[in-house]
DNA sequence: TTAGTATTTAAGACATCACTTAATCTCTTA
DNA sequence: TAAGAGATTAAGTGATGTCTTAAATACTAA
């Protein structure tokens, strides 16, 4: 819980994990997007994955970097209830999108 | 977002709107509840307050204050939805409770 | 084995955060 | 008006976070 609200606290981490949302990276092709040095992505990567916000898995000489939804959206969900339990949970429209799943 | 964030990634804030989730307190009143001094309370509502998270009214010489919920939880089922679109967005139980409320 | 690429670790500089005490401001009430 | 309580502002200090460059590790391939 205070590892992933203090993951979340920062802007590049939060972009690291927009990119992540669309597609696995390697630890390479995250750093390229952004402009600071490798190593200071390698330990917002580091910062991530011990907040269980991505996982990595090494596959020769690169490094993949996967999202790791269920443990974001676990959380801040838990905790808006846990906060706001009378609050409106979703917007209209991604409410639309969880009508049409399998209610389970 | 980026303020809402940042104030999230705070214990001693995350526990004041925990106590503010069951009722509105004075300054004072929180400060009580925390070791540090009253100082340091008023600034961590400072940043809570400028997060939009709450909001404060001061009545004669006390100043109340109130969870803003909305803005909470606006703010992190955003983002829920923006960085993991096709995540379960709730917890059965809180699933139950929209349920109950009138679809808008 | 040697050179080159991908990545992380290490060490240190700099900025920001969170706290403290002291001072200030506002309001109440004797 | 003066004293006192509630709350915030100000100023300074220590801790934490984030970045850099340099070095180390791990893998690939000539």
């Amino acid at each position: 819980m205070q590892r992933v609200f203090e993951a979340l606290s920062s802007p590049i981490r939060r972009k690291i994990l927009a990119y992540l949302a669309h597609t696995d990276l390697t630890a390479g092709e995250i750093a390229a997007r952004f402009e600071i040095s490798k190593p200071a992505v390698s330990q917002h990567l580091t910062v991530l994955e011990n907040a269980g916000l991505v996982t990595s898995e090494k596959k020769g000489q690169y490094v993949h970097y996967s999202l790791a939804p269920e443990n974001l959206t676990n959380t801040l969900n838990s905790y808006v209830q846990e906060v706001c339990p009378v609050a409106k949970p979703l917007k209209n429209e991604s409410a639309a999108i969880r009508r049409k799943r399998a209610p389970d």
